[in-house]
DNA sequence: GTCTATACTAGGATAGAC
DNA sequence: GTCTATCCTAGTATAGAC
């Protein structure tokens, strides 16, 4: 960035335009890719979908790849986002708590996009995007953080290595049973929710 | 089935042999599901992993889905099998907790077929597939029996439905944690299920 | 930067000889 | 029932006009 501070205060109209259509792109590759996954969504449809010609689909992003790495960083961000927002005031595993919910709720809503299997061709494209590392990293160190400071006030089980509890929460934004119980018809949202919390924190067994 | 008995029990070695293959290709596909999933698994793939001719392939099973949905209803029945293994005399949470480190064993050997997303083909196939129906029904209803007595004799949370904890139970097989854990590569195979099942009965926060 | 039209390839499935 | 060779659709990506 070799541009002035002067120069940059009034982003044009049209860059604006271009700015929000990106955003709708990478909205609608979001829910696509949470509906049907990476491999199953087509680039048709999502050029069908935002109402674009596909080729100018690939004037914004250059490929397959990319377009679904643009979501993950979408996504991270929120996170990102939640995260400071979550209050300082709470205990640790109060945040903890809240984390796991937002996480479950996102994807409940449909909006959170499903990581592909270890062999995808976007695995690669991804370890390479910096914007979406940074953000894992920041997101993976500020849980690790609340994490240890919960094991040491005795809230969180001290027996379990922090890695495989951040691994833990991190699997609720893809756990199979939300879909399951939703599934069923039996319960809300908001229920299912709760169920798959108590169970992530509380357990199966008795207390 | 109109063969009168006598006719049954020297089956030629011809058909031995076909079993021995089609047991083959079955096991090959089930490796690659687990592998890769069933949208990135090819056709191709199989066959040269087989050793054989794709149109050789296509004699013994008509699509490429129902290849996937005998892999299906092979580990169902590896299930079933673990299932009537079970020592009747150990307690009912006992049962689950075996249930669940078996499953988690399969998929660390990287023999747990990973099942679809919600929109894939493969979904309609397996539906329609009464030997993989009556076999999923089977282990949900021989589970489910557990998780009831379990709830009563007040060692399992009788605060969930039984249907959470089912499901529950059934996400261990595809539970991310494991592969995570094993990409660390700081804790053995047993140690990893010795974790998540801690983490899946026990739940995270401290007891 | 948007479009229409098209190139190119991967991959599921089949034909037909043996 | 196995093979080689081929068909054909679907899907990623690009050319070239406006």
């Amino acid at each position: 960035m070799n541009t002035v501070a002067a120069a940059v205060p009034k982003p044009s109209f049209k860059a604006q335009m271009l700015l929000a259509r990106e955003e709708a792109i990478v909205a609608t590759v979001n829910r696509l890719l949470a509906e049907k996954g990476f491999e199953a969504m087509t680039v048709d449809e999502v050029a069908a979908s935002v109402g674009i010609a596909k080729a100018s689909l690939y004037k914004h992003f250059p490929s397959k790849e990319d377009l679904a790495a643009a979501a993950m960083v979408r996504i991270m961000q929120r996170a990102l986002d939640f995260l400071d927002a979550v209050p300082a005031a709470d205990s640790p595993i109060a945040k903890l708590r809240a984390v796991a919910r937002w996480t479950m709720e996102v994807q409940l809503a449909g909006e959170m996009p499903s990581l592909p299997h270890q062999s995808s061709s976007l695995r690669a494209t991804l370890m390479a995007n910096r914007d979406y590392i940074d953000r894992l990293v920041t997101v993976s160190d500020t849980l690790g953080g609340w994490i240890v400071a919960a094991q040491k006030d005795g809230s969180l089980s001290a027996r379990l290595p922090a890695i495989a509890i951040l691994y833990t929460l991190y699997a609720r934004a893809c756990d199979p049973v939300l879909e399951f119980l939703k599934g069923s018809g039996q319960y809300s949202d908001a229920q299912i929710v709760e169920m798959v919390l108590a169970t992530c924190f509380d357990g199966l067994a008795a207390r």
